[in-house]
DNA sequence: TCCATATCTTACGTTAACGGTAGATTCAGT
DNA sequence: ACTGAATCTACCGTTAACGTAAGATATGGA
């Protein structure tokens, strides 16, 4: 017979709590069996199912979106068009992360040469137009690094 | 004298709304100017300021760490080791930013391999288990790409 | 001055994704 | 059979980031 896991082994297991596994169950993006007596049991297909649901969470993915992916297969049923359905969603989901992606690497390259000019930084007590310290910004670094507005413009 | 801009224009201009502007101003991250009624203006830089806070949230950062990038300023102030302090706080916005964009590296090729493989199935109405169609998954499948657990796992 | 908008403050409502608690029931070892 | 630990259901609480609505005031052009 195969393995079969109590909710509390599971969430040990992956590293996350017994409240938030009964709520994906409320939210219908998952299934266990259970005993007699009404206790849930988990199959290693269950528990590695939860750890893909888990890891698309981690990654900004709604519960909403995920059983989004989850209903592929039902829509994959109907026909044989329905299948470039299916591949047209996870498309979508491959635009998605690679406008995020692309969004990440600007916003490194900002954090990058914010660093940059902050390591300039000796200690200055100055106002942020002053000239003493080389890393006081001019206008130029505001306006070519947009988290300097951040850093710097402390009074807006 | 310069332009200034009332907080209608300014959420017209980034696409935003009015209640969001005042709500960063609630939380301490946006200070305009008033009229002597009491109406909200808007310089440039306020402007440049309000377009870089939505950046970092649009990248989920929140608030909260918004703030933090913006209080950069202030531990600098206070000496010259406290430049060390500003840059580890950079570093560490460096390395959230380098883990996310593994995890997203990791979901590309995972949807990529999933859409490869629901791209082979022309529309069968099988159980998972079938051999009929190229595409139904054996365990294989389920193992190496996570998101075929939740494609084909209907039941669990 | 008059008036249509726009903005103001105050305050309660909303949504997602859980956290926490109570009181009853089940499980598993002795 | 007994018992401590784990699980069950049901329900209310929480947090972030706004939405929405009311009633009062400000703005700017004819």
């Amino acid at each position: 017979m195969a393995i079969e896991y109590k909710i509390g082994e599971v969430a040990d297991l992956l590293g996350t709590t017994i409240r938030t596994i009964r709520y994906y169950e409320e939210e219908g993006l998952l299934r266990p069996s259970r005993t007699d007596g009404g206790t849930r049991l988990y199959s290693e297909r269950h528990v590695s199912r939860l750890k893909s649901i888990l890891h698309l969470v981690e990654n900004g993915f709604s519960l909403e979106s995920i059983r989004l992916i989850g209903s592929v297969r039902e829509t994959c049923k109907t026909g044989d068009e329905s299948s470039r359905k299916v591949s047209a969603q996870l498309d979508g989901k491959l635009k998605e992360i690679a406008a995020r992606a692309h969004e990440l690497e600007r916003l490194k390259k900002e954090i990058t040469q914010a660093k940059a000019v902050v390591g300039k930084c000796r200690g200055c007590r100055n106002k942020p137009t002053s000239k003493g310290c080389p890393a006081c910004p001019a206008k130029t670094h505001a306006n070519s690094v947009e988290l300097l507005n951040l850093i710097w413009d402390q009074d807006s």
